[in-house]
Formats: structure tokens, sequence, C-alpha cells
DNA sequence: CGCACTATATGCGCGTCACGCAAGTTTGGG
DNA sequence: CCCAAACTTGCGTGACGCGCATATAGTGCG
């Protein structure tokens, strides 16, 4: 739809751009740990990535849209994954396959989420770049149920319910101190979520 | 456990003033229309409420916080009330019953709904307020079913599942052009994610 | 009833930020 | 080889969030 791969040299500089920019964001982020998100100062962030400060605010409207771009971009491949599901594979499984190879391949960084779900303002970043998953999402579970417009509702709640868990398993695999692997984890969570509907009438 | 309701006059004042900026914004921000949010100057907001712009910041870091302060209590009420429900009620019915009661009565306004949802950065502040509403949510579910703590997961799980289906509710009747009460959309949207966990094993 | 005490409102000022605008610079196509 | 489009950068501006100090109103006690 809006992000094909062009192999223009221009795009490749941008996406590297991009990326250097939200790594700095949050590597400086880390460095100051969770109280001092404040005193990162944006001009810190563009020297560290190489840019001007200017061109930073061309890419990201705040250093929490820097810091979080990572998880935009995996909660926007979670829509695309499941399409690419074997489509004879049961949805609930599919999501849950899904799932695990956006969020859990390869394993996250811990140190990174802990700073996220510590700090407020990151959170709630967060907390955008998981809601941006649940329209494709829902528009990829419509798809291969191949169900009409009167199940629309179904489908959102579900996909909104489906982000909700990957959020919550990501809260809950940093709380462990022994930790599990994070797949695990969102396994169970999302069980929690598909199973019902599955049994429901599908 | 924060809030009880001391007849102290302080802090009804406080109340007060609270509703009042938050009123304010709301209204300014439904006459300037979608798009136009940045348009409603700090200064604005103040001298509409009948206070000062420094005393306005005291109540809330952001327009956006201030727009979203009613959505944002309540979210606060959800697990109070689910407390409140009768204890043998089943508890798929018992959230629904408490969803309705603190979100659907009275029934919602559909212009600041409206305005809400097609602004990107109110979109966010209320993500935040409903967020608000699912570890109490939680706690409430785990108090209620009286299970130890190998289920906090599920419980947060379900928790944000909650949340998220109310939300979804929301939108989905503000997309309706005629409106069926929105208890009967937030029913079925609820219905999705507790049926299944009930029919689990509780 | 008055007095000390505390909580709240307000004014002032500072540092930072997001962004519009207008060059300067690089990339890609004809 | 040159032109147009895209991107970067520097500058300037308006607004915002908040710390701090002060004035004021509410509260509890003797």
């Amino acid at each position: 739809m809006d992000d094909d791969e062009p192999r223009d040299v221009r795009t490749r500089n941008k996406r590297a751009v991009r990326e250097a920019i939200s790594a700095a964001a949050l590597r400086l982020a880390l460095e100051q740990g969770p109280g001092g998100l404040k005193l990162v100062r944006v001009s810190d962030i563009a020297s560290a990535a190489g840019v001007a400060p200017r061109t930073y605010n061309n890419y990201f409207a705040s250093r929490e849209e820097a810091i979080c771009a990572f998880q935009a971009d995996q909660a926007r491949r979670l829509g695309r994954a499941l399409r690419s599901r074997p489509s004879d594979e049961p949805l609930a499984e599919a999501i849950i396959a899904a799932a695990i190879e956006v969020f859990a391949t390869p394993e996250p960084d811990r140190a990174g989420l802990a700073m996220i779900m510590s700090t407020p303002e990151l959170q709630g970043e967060a907390l955008k770049a998981f809601t941006m998953a649940e329209e494709p999402l829902a528009a990829a579970i419509a798809e291969r149920t191949g169900s009409g417009p009167q199940d629309t509702l179904r489908w959102q709640v579900m996909a909104a319910a489906v982000a909700a868990a990957v959020r919550i398993a990501g809260r809950h695999w940093l709380s462990t101190t022994s930790p599990p692997p994070f797949a695990a984890v969102l396994r169970d969570a999302l069980g929690y979520v598909v199973s019902a509907q599955a049994s429901g009438d599908l």
C-alpha cells in the first residue's frame, strides 16, 4: 500500500538516517536512566546521529516518537505478517504465529523495553504505536475470514485485544527476573484473547 | 485509596476548577473543529475557565490532557464499579454491567467523542486514559476471582482487552449514522472479549 | 474569636521545542 | 551535461511547560 522498497538511493538514505536518529535517541535515553528523559536535548540526539537539529525534526515531531520508532515499525508489520500466513491455518494460530514472528524474532531488548515501560511519556508513545497495528490487523483478519461488513466490530475488537495482549505480554515478560522466552509469554497472553472467538462460531 | 470525598471546601473548589478548565478546553476545541486544535491557545482556555494561564498548568500539563480529563475520570471509576457489583454475578456479566454503568450512563456526547477520535493528539491522550483503567480493573478482577498470582497475566490481559473493547465500541458507535444506544454496542464489543475466558475454566 | 499554618492561585522569567521559510546541496532522468 | 525534484540545514518565531517567589484564602487550635 504505502511502503514498497524502491532501490532508490534517496529512500535508502532516508531509512538509514531515520534509523540512526532513532537509535541515537534510544541510546542517549538509556544513558540517562528512566527519569532523565527531559535531560536528553534534541541537539544531543541530532549530533549523536550526525545530522542537524532541524533535520531531526523533519523525521520526528518529538523525542518520544523517535525513541519508539522501532516499535511503530514492528506494529506496522503485524497485519502483513498475518496475511503471509498459510490460509488453511486456523485463525488463532495464525495470529499467534504472526505476532511471534514480528515481536519475538529476535528476542526484544530488555533494557530498551524497560526504559519505555518505566517512562510515562514513552508509554504513551508506545501505546500509539501498538494502536497503529490494529487497523491493518483487523483488515487482515476480515479478509482472511472472508466475512461481510456486519462483523467489522468483532474484528476490530479482536485486533485491539490482540494488540493489547502483545503490550501486556511485554510488560509481564519484563517483570520476570528469570527471563523465559518472550514467545512463550506472548503465546499465553494471546491465547487468552483469541481462543474464545475461535471457539465461538468460526 | 487516593480520592475520598472530604467535604473540604478546598477540595470541592479544586474539583470545580478542574472541571471548568476541562469543559472550557473541550468547548473551545469543538468551536475550532477537528484540525484546529493548535489554534486553541492556552490563554484562551484559561480565560474561558476564569483562571490565570499559570493555574491551568497547575491542573493539566497539556491541552490534550485537559480535554480528555473526563474520559480519564471515567476510566478511573471502572475498577470501583466492578467491585460494587454483586459478588454472585458471573464475571462476564459483572464486567459488562460495570462498563455500561460507567461509560454509557448517561449516553456519551457524540460531538466530543467525534472530536477526540478525529484528532491524533487527542486520540493518544484518550488512549492513555483508557489504559489507566487497566490496572485497577485487573486488580478488581483478581480480587473477585480470588485467584493467586500465577494468573496475573491472564487478568491483566483481560483487563486490557476490556479497555480496548470499550474504546473500539466508542469508535464504532460514532461511525453509525443512526445511533443505537451505546450500551448495546458496548455489550456486543465486550461480549467478544469476556465470553471466551468465562467459558474457559472459571 | 483570633492566630498561626497550610494549601492554592497568580505573576514572572527561563529554557526548550516544533515548525515555517528560504537558501544551499545532493540525486535521478532525459 | 543540465534541469527539476527531493533533502538538508540555518535562522527566526511563537508558544509552551514549569520552577520559583509572593499573595491570598481556608483550616484547625488555643
